[in-house]
RNA sequence: GGAGGGGUUCCCGAGUGGACAAAGGGAGCAGACUGUAAAUCUGCCGGCUUAGCCUUCGAAGGUUCGAAUCCUUCCCCCUCCA
């Protein structure tokens, strides 16, 4: 799911998104709460009009912002409180009110709140939050079950696993959530802090407590190695935004590897971004002119880049789904690690 | 011909006797980025055998313990007047 927190991939339009084979997107719950505000999105017919995307949009409840914003003021009980981080308001998000301004909103699935927290963290307080976070999925369930989005769309709900850095409290606290009435299982609070090796233990450990027929989304990760590895730990569902984020900032994944667009090495490279890649970048533009439109500030270098790393990371995923139909999902994913680690760049210029 | 202003490290531009290899910005080079307050942020940016040394502030010479800064001559640019 390419992350489009504000209701836009940040750079490409609808018509882009379908091209990259795009199935399905993220939107933020706190961010369309403050602009335009989930009423006015209501009004217009719901998030998929709006923003003129027919095809499904997964919400973010608002959790994460509790470690990303600076305007975070406390978590209590009750809720999160914030400042807002456009006028200074002091807002508060309950599990409540993150289910009201998704149903509002439309979101195909909705997301409940959850309390994540920053590895290394004091055991107690990572079970505190995981403890909390159950409470809360129980009170986002309770109270979407009450709601209705625009158009009378059935809203899927997932509920988010906590749980920190151990997986002992991982494992209880999938099987706990397990036990609630929902559509499916996002797993939260990984790649925040702690070793990659941990990330996976304890993400197999979640996955390992969840009902094997229910969708498991990992939430914010990640590298296009992480995709490949969550997938064998039983994930089917993940958002980043690396992808989007890293082309606006001059990175481009490839199958050799990531390449920084803006180094010398590209200044005469006429090979496109990834031949393998479907995307109009690919098909059309060189290294060097791409290079040459980010170092010139062109709105187009992150346009294209967005689109052909969105485009990379979709092409991997839909090779993956056909390898796990074929049962060859091991090889490819050991190929295709074995060559982005390896090669690890690209090839002269001149070869 | 007369009056005045100026030449600083790739570029712009501070600096008017010691804290100056020289502020700041740009360009350039490299790095970071994982449920997006990010088209953002960080580092490097004269050379070397790098707690030091060498070369550098238009050129040459001089004053001084010490000069990008003061003096002399020269070269070059700009503005105004005739």
């Amino acid at each position: 799911m390419p992350v489009g927190t504000q209701g836009s991939v940040k750079g490409l339009s609808p018509a882009d998104l379908r091209a990259s084979g795009t199935q399905i997107l993220l939107a933020n719950t706190y961010h369309l709460m403050l602009r335009p505000g989930s009423k006015v999105i209501r009004d217009l017919g719901g998030l998929h009009r709006f923003m003129a995307w027919d095809r499904p949009v997964l919400t973010d409840s608002g959790g994460y912002q509790v470690l990303s914003l600076k305007g975070l003021v406390k978590v209590a009980e009750e809720g999160v409180e914030f400042r807002s981080h456009l006028d200074g308001t002091l807002e508060l998000l309950t599990p409540e009110r993150a289910m009201e301004v998704q149903a509002d909103l439309g979101s195909d699935i909705a997301v409940t709140l959850d309390h994540a927290v920053l590895l290394p963290l004091d055991p107690a307080v990572q079970r505190e939050a995981g403890e909390r976070t159950i409470r809360w999925t129980e009170r986002s369930l309770r109270r979407a079950r009450t709601l209705e989005s625009p158009g009378g769309l059935r809203q899927l709900l997932f509920a988010i696993i906590q749980g920190g850095g151990s997986a002992s409290l991982r494992k209880e606290m999938a099987t706990r959530t397990a036990a609630f009435d929902c559509d499916g299982f996002a797993i939260g609070g990984l790649s925040v802090g702690e070793e990659k090796r941990e990330t996976w233990a304890l993400t197999r450990a979640t996955a390992e407590a969840l009902p094997v027929d229910w969708p498991r989304y990992l939430m914010g990760m990640g590298t296009p190695l992480d995709l490949l590895d969550g997938i064998a730990c039983g994930i089917d569902l993940f958002d980043c935004v690396l992808p989007t984020r890293n082309a606006r900032n001059g990175m481009a994944f490839t199958a050799d590897g990531p390449i920084n667009i803006r180094n010398a090495e590209h200044t005469r490279s006429e090979l496109p971004l990834d031949a393998g890649c479907p995307c109009e970048a690919c098909a059309l533009m060189s290294r060097a002119y791409l290079r040459h439109l980010h170092l010139a500030g062109e709105i187009l270098a992150h346009r294209m880049l967005t689109l052909h790393n969105v485009t990379f990371y979709q092409t991997l995923m839909a090779a993956g789904r056909r390898a796990i139909e074929r049962g060859l999902y091991q090889q490819y994913a050991r190929e295709f690690s074995e060559r982005y680690r390896e090669r690890g760049g690209d090839p002269p210029a001149s070869a």
